[in-house]
DNA sequence: GTCTATAGCAGGATAGAC
DNA sequence: GTCTATCCTGCTATAGAC
């Protein structure tokens, strides 16, 4: 109930490694025995906190990944805050900036966006929770902002694809970094995370900028 | 050189389930044992045939995934050629039916978006490969049939970041059809697929479709 | 080309000392 | 709580019969 300094620290060791070595590797590719190397601790560490293998994986996702989702739409509460709550650039422009440049480092984010990939790709037992705990309802919070914006209110499955639209971007932009800066030419520095939110939001209100002639 | 029919359908057959299997559970996730069970055939086949597990993998890759998505770029310039080749709707839609409808089951499909997606992760050395081979060229050949219609042809940048948007909905709706099926609350038939097109060339072509004093 | 048998090793998990 | 030692299962890969 009340684990003493020694073993907290251990125990988030274990989470911290885990979630990294997870995200790039994927579940499989990862034994136990890299997860405690990596945190320097004994094979039995994990055994012994989490049970087995599993429940590792498990308890990252609720305390790491789901307290950072948090962070991120914290971010975006805030981020909307300063701004005209009812125009829908604001909210466009707020939920790209929460997601792409955002509270976590780059590191925290590449992460964040692999973990999240990998369980659209393969769901497990983490994507259940993730879908009913942290992205219905904010999916929910985005909908109630957005909806007053949108022209075609009544029909619910336009607005959903619209705004599903909007978040394949940003998960895009944020997991394919490697090939996208391969693309580009450039690394994600902060200059070019300003243009790609700038584009975002321009791409969500008018799509691609055209010739008057070749709609 | 030249195989008889009993090892190319072995072989073949291999390659199949191997595709099947990767792309469901990824490579570590799955072992040689369960795709030569797959195959109906010895365990050994694999190294006979491939030399090892991760030559099976590359192989899988350029004869089977690679030449669907020749498939999918020969629909793409089919659609086309029916259709207005100077205009940006044409030019999207042809891109959307080809990935969304096109010549792929939608087994295929969905294999096809999952390897792809696991490439993105985390890249093998199946990624130089497709990114040379495929991606590169069809980037290219896409860039050259949207650039007349673009009204930034001077920003370089800007340009792939709208190709890359476009793209990014593609296989956002191809490789997310679970949870995104789970969203809007039925499966991927025929007339959502057609809705699902639609959808996109709108989005891209004008973004949200946005009530007039909410801009 | 296909099979069986097996070498050789890495994996998850546990028992029990400290 | 942390460690070492170990069990046992399952893996890839190969040798060699057919």
């Amino acid at each position: 109930m009340s684990p003493d300094n020694k073993s907290a620290t251990t125990r988030n060791r274990l989470l911290e490694v885990a979630e990294a070595l997870f995200a790039q590797k994927g579940y499989d590719a990862v034994s136990v025995r890299e997860i405690t190397n990596a945190a320097r601790c004994n094979l039995a560490a994990v055994n012994y906190h989490f049970g087995n293998k599993k429940t590792l994986y498990m308890h990252m996702f609720r305390e790491r990944w789901m307290s950072r989702a948090q962070r991120i739409l914290t971010c975006f509460e805030e981020n909307l805050a300063g701004r005209d709550e009812t125009s829908s650039s604001s909210v466009i422009q707020a939920l790209a900036e929460a997601f792409i440049k955002g509270p976590l480092t780059d590191e925290e984010r590449l992460y964040h966006f692999q973990l999240m990939t990998r369980e659209l790709i393969k769901p497990t037992d983490a994507f259940e929770m993730v879908a009913t705990e942290t992205m219905r309802p904010f999916l929910e919070k985005l909908g109630q902002r957005l909806k007053p914006c949108l022209s075609d209110t009544g029909d619910e499955e336009r607005t959903l694809l619209n705004i599903l639209s909007i978040i394949s971007m940003v998960i895009y932009f944020n997991f394919a970094r490697v090939p996208v800066s391969k693309i580009i030419g450039h690394a994600y520095d902060e200059p070019f995370k300003d243009r790609l939110v700038q584009h975002i939001v321009q791409f969500s209100l008018s799509g691609i900028p055209l010739r008057e002639d070749t709609r």
